[in-house]
DNA sequence: ATAATTATTTAGATTTGTCTAAATTTTGGA
DNA sequence: TCCAAAATTTAGACAAATCTAAATAATTAT
């Protein structure tokens, strides 16, 4: 009963999503996986089947534990990869993401623990998440949203949950990257706007629509690559 | 116009039997994608529409300038992962082909050069068979059937072409791998069986089946693996 | 609370790659 | 040469994953 390509990438997005919300609307997951809410809802229904997810008309999506599972397997992968890219091939951490995506769907579990060997088994990938151990575990951390943090000094950016290589390289530019360290300097309540400090740079603002994206830490640890 | 997954494999395959054949029929492609004769005629018609093969109605199958690109470009992808998975995550070479078998359909280009580069540009792959360049050059070395060649003595190993885990093991156990040297102490013409010699080993007697697998050189020079 | 909007599902169709069974073509032997 | 066996193709069907359009359910705004 192995996953199809496709349904893994279901179950992987599922998974993404159900970081921001308890359960993934047909909607959103269309949205996120690029087909139409139609398809999913079809979807759905197999995916129920094999026992990967809870799903009742119109309740929206949930995981089942063997649907979590799977899908912290596929996100190992994908991270491990994204690892290799960047470590070993020299690749920038921007434009990783989608040759993991192709890449996790390789599902020999000794290739990747010895691609994880490889890499002196990393916590961590390019972006600074978390990267699943071989039975799936993930060592939560605690990690807030730029917006909805409450300390304001020695902030530690822990991960940009967006993909899109365009803002990945205006951050970047910004030394904003997983393990820089920020101290937030104002909010502005008129259109929730948040002012910042990289450590040795110039104060910077960044707007709600990019600062949804980021993800920081309140006490730094060792996490960020050099 | 991109190949699918399918069609990179049917590609692959009609490069390797037109190795042994000038044209591939329809049942030996069957047999070696693992289908039926009715479902590579339909393929067929769908890779000449793409202009990858020469196809028509009950002569066979060639490639195409285009599709012989095409298969190139796959195995260059294939042999490079096999170095890889030999050389740095220390898999055995029984059993790369299996996984190198998903990992040739990753087709950036900026990968598979990447890759190339990690491993030194290897010219051949852990089965000592070459591997293409980046633009689908492939030196043709002079190999020989086992069964065939004519020089008795200082033969080397150039291939195995069979991939069978099994009959990968016997032979490396014998001490028949890419680069090993041997001598044809013998033929017996009643069943075709080979009495060889491997360098520094007690004679051994191989038989048809197995032989026609084992391709190798005249004149040993550079090529085999430490 | 009800109407309007939005989200979701159903129905029916399409594409890709496959199958079996039947029909046709090619080939090799008497 | 001609006929039987083997190879190949056609025809019709199916499963996976998708789509559009229409129907239905849920949410929201007045």
């Amino acid at each position: 009963m192995a996953l199809t390509f496709t349904e893994e990438n279901y179950i992987k997005t599922i998974y993404m999503l159900l970081r921001k919300d308890a359960v993934v609307s047909t909607t959103a997951l269309a949205a996120a996986i690029g087909t139409t809410p139609a398809s999913v809802t079809d979807m759905s229904g197999k995916l129920r089947d094999k026992q990967l997810v809870e799903y009742e008309k119109y309740r929206g999506l949930t995981l089942t534990p063997q649907g979590l599972k799977a899908a912290l397997l596929i996100i190992r992968r994908h991270r491990l990869w994204e690892c290799f890219l960047v470590d070993q091939l020299k690749f920038s951490w921007e434009e990783v993401h989608e040759i993991a995506e192709e890449l996790e769907h390789v599902r020999s579990v000794k290739l990747t623990e010895r691609l994880s060997d490889l890499l002196g088994n990393p916590q961590v990938d390019p972006h600074g998440d978390p990267i699943p151990d071989a039975s799936g575990r993930i060592p939560r951390t605690i990690q807030e949203n730029l917006l909805n943090v409450l300390d304001y000094k020695k902030l530690e950016v822990a991960t940009v949950t967006d993909q899109s290589a365009s803002l990945l390289k205006f951050l970047d530019r910004n030394g904003i990257r997983p393990g820089a360290q920020l101290d937030i300097l104002e909010r502005h309540d008129f259109d929730h706007s948040v002012e910042i400090r990289v450590k040795k740079r110039s104060p910077l603002t960044i707007s709600e629509q990019i600062a949804k994206h980021i993800y920081v830490r309140t006490n730094p640890k060792a996490g960020g690559r050099p």
